[in-house]
DNA sequence: CTTGAAACTGACATTGATGTCAGATTCTAC
DNA sequence: GTAGAATCTGACATCAATGTCAGTTTCAAG
């Protein structure tokens, strides 16, 4: 009831499509509370939620991967994974890095050509 | 002909199937010259080559960037790029930061829930 | 030469994320 | 209560990357 809004507002404030919010939401990466006729009703939080699935999606991590991610991110206290999921996030980890190291690789060469050639690179990387 | 290997060869060495290589090529992310019969040969440099672009695909960069991309990655000077591809450059440079940071921040979480539970966070990452 | 392994091309299938459209229902403002 | 905007569900389309299969050709080793 907090901030209620509707999928349309959070569209807009977000940046994803309706379909796409539904989308998340039946791959269990988003819930939302529905008003008696089973319009979908979202707080405040979603909007962050939400550019954050963004984020990864576009990192090229799976909605798989993010659903068994995004607790482990939100949630202080999680239960005791089992050994075998922390094995998984290890591997995800690695994977992670490799993604890191490979786009500041990538970046830096970039950097390195937008500079030569009259750049203004905005500092808004860090 | 330095060190010239075939598909299959390639394809274990980068550990991409021999359908992957074909496409890139047919992209045009990757090169290779032909046998007298039509059979592909790369040399050594090809490997690393491949390694790029799947670290690349895999952080969700799309081919179509890539191709644009991987030039400015080896080519020391690039003849000056027209100024709508600069600004291109500029906001493609801004995607991978914001995707850097957003797979960073991640990365933290999943340390501490790793840290948390016996982890020994591989340093490999670095 | 011959033969089996590897590569070729080309087509069709698949998976994941998203777009789009249609018909029905709900919400909001008058 | 009625009209128009927004939302619902469900189906089909699309795009990118890859898998898979079929039929043919080339390569390397006996």
């Amino acid at each position: 009831m907090v901030g209620s809004m509707r999928i349309g507002e959070l569209s807009t404030r977000s940046g994803a499509s309706p379909r796409s919010l539904r989308y998340y939401e039946e791959q269990g990466l988003l819930s939302s509370e529905r008003t008696t006729g089973g319009h979908r009703e979202y707080g405040e939080e979603a909007v962050e939620r939400v550019d954050r699935i963004r984020c990864l999606l576009g990192a090229g991590i799976g909605t798989d991967t993010i659903r068994r991610l995004l607790p482990c991110m939100y949630s202080r206290e999680e239960g005791g994974p089992a050994p075998d999921l922390l094995d998984w996030l290890c591997a995800e980890r690695e994977r992670m890095s490799r993604s890191i190291h490979e786009l500041e690789r990538t970046r830096e060469a970039l950097d390195r050509v937008i500079e030569r050639n009259g750049g203004r690179v905005a500092v808004a990387g860090a």
